[in-house]
DNA sequence: AATGCGATTCTCT
DNA sequence: GAGAATCGCATTT
């Protein structure tokens, strides 16, 4: 197994954005091995689009990860409380990113438990196994993400946080749903730049 | 199942 | 000083 190449990013952000769903993100974080597979993103198509941070061309040093490479980490802090992890896409220069907005946990299983309820992964009743992971504030809570991973390149060769790709390569199916939290975004608020595996229950909102 | 609200602090004006 | 690409809990239906 391989990280995905920067390759696979510098692309169309809403192609990006389909083509992740099914992938795995790799952390490795204090000798363990933390996966999940992403099953819930959303595209934000930069300068055009009411509802990216990059609008406009906007370029502040928050929002400068996103005029990076492709395959670079975008992970900024929002509501006080929560981080948000994008990955960006495009050629350098180019402020597109694709919302990581759900994972369904694939191995450290209490570990990941623990980070989010600090409790182990068999004492969880259903509906708290469902929301280890189920939105972007919570997952990167439990995949122990952080702004220390911000601005980081997820394709270089020794990367500690990337993607790849499943052994067994299924193509899930894939539905379109309007984003999320961005009311203020006008005609780009219904957009269907949000994408989802069908059926699968670690995701946000159906 | 749906709705409402408070928490909490970074970012930019 | 206002607002934010959210979450969890409480309350109501």
């Amino acid at each position: 197994m391989s990280r995905l190449p920067r390759d696979f990013f510098e692309r169309d952000t809403i192609t990006v954005a389909k083509e992740l769903l099914g992938k795995i993100l790799v952390h490795e974080v204090s000798g363990r091995r933390l996966c999940g597979k992403i099953v819930e993103t959303e595209a934000y198509c930069g300068i055009t689009d009411k509802a990216a941070h990059s609008y406009g061309g906007k370029l502040t040093p928050r929002v400068k990860p996103m005029y990076g490479m492709a395959g670079t980490s975008y992970i900024y802090f929002i509501y006080g409380m929560y981080n948000c992890f994008n990955i960006v896409t495009q050629a350098e220069g180019i402020p597109e990113a694709v919302l990581i907005r759900a994972l369904e946990p694939l191995t450290e299983f209490d570990f990941i438990s623990q980070n989010r309820f600090k409790e182990n992964y068999n004492k969880l009743k259903a509906s708290k196994i469902k929301a280890l992971s189920n939105g972007p504030g919570k997952l990167c809570i439990a995949f122990s993400l952080d702004r220390s991973l911000n601005n980081y390149d997820m394709c270089k060769y020794h990367s500690c946080f990337y993607i790849e790709s499943p052994v067994k390569n299924n193509s899930p199916e894939i539905v379109s749903a309007k984003r999320i939290g961005i009311d203020y975004a006008e005609e780009f608020k219904d957009k269907p730049w949000r994408f989802y595996i069908k059926d699968n229950n670690f995701v946000s909102y159906k």
